[in-house]
DNA sequence: ATTTGTGCGGATCGATTCGCTCCGCACAAT
DNA sequence: ATTGTGCGGAGCGAATCGATCCGCACAAAT
């Protein structure tokens, strides 16, 4: 997706540079949540399938690159707990959220806090988010759908310990694509029973198939060539 | 605990030996817990507070302490396995089995598979932790404790899941002790939620206090000192 | 046809960090 | 005194780091 090969057009052209755009954000993610403080540029210039060079054009640093990951983090946070405030059942809104936040994958950037100079001063988005959150985890209790007993920062904490996957990080980094999806599923269905754990209510049936042994077993196997041929 | 000064007697002294092979071990398990296939040996011999020569008089490198760190691993999977067989009570074996693993760091040596050479030829000890868990399941699941839908394969991956905490990670990284017991706590919980989540019946009191927003922030406030000083 | 502009991949830089070796020191036993 | 043991860490060559820079491919402009 990076080389430029085959493109005829302008507007063509122009859609490969975004999506390089894209990649290479997309990827940093990635890779600051797997690698966290030994992350570095040249990975995710790899995982973006992209040049340094065409890294360095877009961001003046490591430091520039992670600011602005922050910075998406923090919409993403807010957007979704006012999402999840507009779903007129405070339990659904409260799940959904969850979800969303852990597949977003939340929470993954904070054990870089001290590595790079990010002053994480209170902007209106974030306050903007934080007073939402409240406001949903304060709904759901009152509904009586959340159980009394756990608080805003359990599901903080709870959100963070399932936003990362190590099975899902090292599938990848196998390039076992083959099996993305089904390791994605498996922790859909634990976060399901995180939520029924949650739930002042009897258990919903856990979602998608049972995960296979082969999945656990993946990473153990003789690897499967690094990546497809050139 | 590195330095040898004041022993005075024989028995003193072959006390502080044996006391830097545990040092050295649990910082191993621990370092490659959170760096992954980033560990250095220097970061091992640091967070054991010990010299790097001290670490390889026992250990001639990297690969042999990782090695060994598996089979510590393999023996307490078994171990903890047949102690859950042996309670009497299906549920409360499955639910002591959990905690004991996650608090263990049961996976978390996992992700580092395909960096080092490491057979995990199916020896002895490791059929009979196998069976003993699959055991352990069908029996939760005999007694009607385990949720029906819920497999082998979905709570392994929920150990896995819980094992590894960058809060907690994070915080010893900043030398953060006086917070290490409320991370744990935190944690803790969490686990309890999931376990409620398995459960198939009324969810049981957290344990604990809940947590409070200072141990979510604190990664963010200024550095208090790397270390006390010297 | 030629020039210009843009985005790109990656060779390459000095600095840092890697796994590991080696040596001198402290102390107890001989 | 001498020996033996365990220790900390300076220092080795090799590898990797963040960052720079340059030549190439291609489209638009001339």
């Amino acid at each position: 997706m990076a080389t430029m090969g085959s493109s005829r057009h302008r507007a063509a052209r122009q859609a490969e540079v975004t999506q390089n755009d894209q990649a290479i954000f997309e990827a940093a993610r990635r890779v600051f949540a797997r690698d966290g403080r030994h992350a570095t540029v040249a990975a995710i210039a790899e995982e973006a399938g992209v040049g340094i060079g065409s890294l360095y054009r877009r961001y003046s640093g490591k430091d520039h690159l992670f600011r602005a990951l922050l910075d998406h983090s923090n919409r993403q946070w807010a957007e979704a707990a006012e999402r999840a405030l507009a779903d007129p059942d405070p339990w659904q809104g409260l799940a959904g959220f969850v979800v969303e936040c852990v597949e977003f994958g939340q929470g993954t950037l904070a054990p870089l806090a001290d590595e790079v100079e990010a002053a994480p001063e209170p902007d209106e988005t974030s306050q903007r988010a934080d007073t939402a959150f409240q406001d949903m985890i304060q709904r759901a209790h009152h509904a009586g759908a959340l159980r009394p007993d756990v608080t805003a920062v359990d599901i903080i904490l709870l959100i963070e310990q399932l936003g990362r996957s190590p099975l899902l990080e090292q599938l990848r980094l196998q390039g076992r694509t083959d099996l993305l999806d089904d390791a994605r599923s498996a922790r859909r269905r634990i976060v399901a029973v995180a939520l029924d754990g949650l739930h002042h209510a009897p258990p919903t049936a856990l979602p998608g198939e049972p995960p296979t042994l082969g999945l656990v077993e993946a990473r153990w196997s003789t690897r499967p060539e690094r990546r497809a041929a050139p």
